[in-house]
DNA sequence: CAAGAATGTGAGCAAAGTCTCAGCTTTCAT
DNA sequence: ATGAAAGCTGAGACTTTGCTCACATTCTTG
């Protein structure tokens, strides 16, 4: 474990083959992160799980680290596509419907791999974040804080932490216990929101 | 890294000497997890930072799991009588009375060792849970389905698991952030978890 | 199709980590 | 005081993981 090993690609993948190679490697990673988490994988299990040689993985990853990453990156892109469609759906709308139509987004998002996105979540936390990823989880914040600050409400960055931490934290203790029901999920969950934000439950 | 070790002491230190010994690593450990994570916690790190070869660690621990399952015992512990005190001064009170008491029982047993709770929370997850951790788990879960049960809720145990998921993921993001003042904290939870409880925010 | 560029392979070395054991020191009990 | 029990040590055997490199294969291009 030599200290300090970049997170980006070490090379751009030129010929179809290539590219596969490097697709079955990202597929291999996310799959064991699945299962067994952060704490199996390695370059080896994930080489041999992808169907490839070591020295082909590290042709285009220069660790682990830098796979994690890559992985980190694209879910977080679809998060930002996601959450870009509510807040647009949610211009104009009132506080009400807007706190719902983006929640809505945020679950089903969640929904799609849970124990993925939990352990990436987990691997954000720990890594030195990459300038690119950094760039996205921005993009995310401001459109929340830009659609709370149109709702004239105080401290925005404040809220989005704490309404995002709020819902990550129940939704993922949800599908981890097996729930499968988002709309039941969301009606839990919506409520208290709202409280959060000062506004009755109905009407 | 042979599968399936125990994670029960493998000795119980009967001498003074040797009792500072298995304190020493505990602490150590503490230490380590608080400022690298599981991923710094390995057997030789814990030995030299406890000032203790390895060869005595393994005397009281079959690894580095039953030194972390041994702190997650402890928290677990603490937690159970943090929490048991604020039921019981729940007891009688109002739904929101008994909520105000219980959560900042809560963030205060969060705040005495943010990070160190946060990882030992995760290594729980992760760690085929101990029975003794399990019967102390179980304890305070009944707990708060006791309380939440005397006010009349439906689906008690959804409550408490959503209700301590959503507060454990706020606190936690709060402190990671570096805020100090745990009333604050209290004061922009509790609308949520009485929003989620359907109860008017104030009166 | 020849040659160079791109890609792939896996044995094997190095580093990190796990865990034991033979022998030494300290404490207890009588 | 002395034997037995408890405790401590750290070298080193062994396992796991990280990573490179010399060579083989496949692709592209003129």
């Amino acid at each position: 474990m030599t200290h300090a090993a970049p997170l980006s690609p070490r090379k751009t993948p030129r010929q179809s083959r290539s590219r596969a190679s490097y697709e079955a490697v990202l597929t291999a990673a996310a799959q064991i992160l699945e299962r067994d988490g952060i704490a199996g994988l390695n370059t080896n299990a994930v080489a041999e799980r992808a169907g490839v040689s070591v020295g082909t993985l590290y042709q285009y990853f220069p660790g682990k680290e830098a796979i994690a990453a890559e992985l980190v990156r694209r879910i977080k892109a679809q998060l930002l596509d996601d959450l870009t469609g509510a807040l647009v759906a949610a211009q104009g709308r009132s506080l009400r419907e807007a706190a719902q139509i983006v929640l809505s987004a945020s679950i089903r998002h969640h929904a799609r791999a849970p124990e993925l996105s939990r352990e990436l979540e987990r691997i954000e936390e720990d890594l030195p974040l990459d300038d690119e990823v950094a760039a996205i989880t921005d993009k995310v914040h401001a459109g929340l804080i830009g659609l709370l600050a149109e709702h004239a409400l105080p401290a925005p960055e404040v809220v989005a932490r704490d309404l995002t931490a709020m819902s990550r934290g129940m939704v993922h203790a949800a599908l981890f216990a097996g729930e499968t029901d988002l709309a039941q999920i969301e009606r839990r969950l919506l409520p208290a929101i709202l409280g959060y934000l000062g506004l009755a439950p109905r009407g």
